[in-house]
DNA sequence: TAGATTGTTAATCGATTAACAATC
DNA sequence: TAGATTGTTAATCGATTAACAATC
């Protein structure tokens, strides 16, 4: 089943949903419509539906949507209902934050090694992973047959370790680094930077002229 | 002056040009085409320079963009040229982080306080900061007159936070938690969600029918 | 049956890109 | 002057929203 041109719009909507059908689903919540879901996500109902409808009739008309089977969906098209693997770059603060969220996601993302270049944090635990020596970067993804990796080493190093990424045959890279990497098409990059964040959010400060 | 009609979109690139432009300037590079911006960041010329000219005539016909002077202009479209001062409520992992990163927002951030609900990490150092109850909060927003609160407590929590940064008269929040919290449509909030972020990337994967 | 809500087509809106006169 | 590059208008492209027949 191959679907055509989902524009990247779409598939970031999706893990909203997703994060929303779950809550809902704890709540013991059975059907949903996209009425409801517009109304708490701030969308378009019409927009939810047709993002919806890319991958499949999952709606029932009258009645609106199955939680726990939209959850079902939504997590085979973005492809968590499998788990898989990640390697970590970069050991210090926003990495470790990262490695603690691990747990966070649901069993679908495992991150399975964490790598450093400095000798002072190689060997270093972080939850159950021990910290290892950013040479053996390619024979691990090679051994657990890691599709991404996750940056969050220093602006200067940043491409250096994407390389080292693709050449290991990584397949998709998050980018945590305040710098924009190079990597054949192939590779699917996502920029994951709060510095362009949180300077695009000052933009919509009120302007002051007194300064004190 | 009132810029009138700027779309989000416009206003999260420039951010990214200021990044680059800064880069040149350390390379003592003086004047840069929107031909060579377009190709070292990824975009068209073209949209380059709408954006830009959307705030002023900032280049020279047959010539390009003065490097300083489009940074100043860009860091003062941004607000960037005054100091802003944040306060970060969530003195986990990723709070630690964001406050490392401090120094590197190019002192037109500063955080000037963090917060934890958790005793034991009330009066913990981080940096320069001692971690403050967050009762605290309220008088610590008005006494510093802060404008940006960025939210890195777990997602239970979050709406909470949010509700007192609202009632504090801060201006705008950077939501790291992976909730959508509500907020006055005065207040302006930007979600900086990895967990997200990470799970549209799984959507570009290849599709593997062997699992082992 | 009547009311609700889907999936989908058509209409609208907005953003990106191409093209080019102006001009350094 | 000739070449380069801007600022901007017009053309294109794509995404969002409205509307509605189908149907539970």
């Amino acid at each position: 089943m191959k679907t055509p041109k989902i524009s990247e719009a779409v598939v970031r909507r999706l893990p909203v949903y997703l994060r929303f059908l779950n809550e809902l689903h704890k709540r013991n919540i059975l059907t949903v419509s996209s009425q409801d879901l517009g109304q708490k996500l701030n969308a378009n109902p019409a927009q939810i539906r047709k993002d919806l409808a890319y991958f499949g009739e999952f709606g029932k008309k009258g009645i609106g949507y199955d939680v726990p089977y939209l959850i079902e969906k939504i997590r085979q098209i973005l492809k968590l209902d499998q788990v898989i693997p990640v390697v970590l770059i970069g050991a210090g603060n926003l990495g470790r934050a990262l490695c603690n969220y691990n747990a966070y996601l649901q069993d679908n993302m495992k991150i399975v090694a964490v790598f450093d270049a400095s000798p002072v944090r190689i060997g270093e635990q972080i939850n159950n992973l021990k910290v290892s020596p950013i040479h053996e970067l390619k024979a691990m993804i090679e051994l657990h047959k890691v599709r991404i990796g996750i940056i969050t080493v220093p602006a200067l190093e940043a491409q250096m370790v994407a390389n080292q990424l693709v050449e290991s045959g990584i397949e998709a890279i998050l980018n945590f680094a305040p710098v924009i990497i190079k990597v054949p098409d192939s590779i699917r990059v996502h920029h994951a930077d709060f510095t362009t964040e949180l300077q695009s959010l000052a933009y919509y400060l009120e302007t002051k002229a007194q300064l004190d």
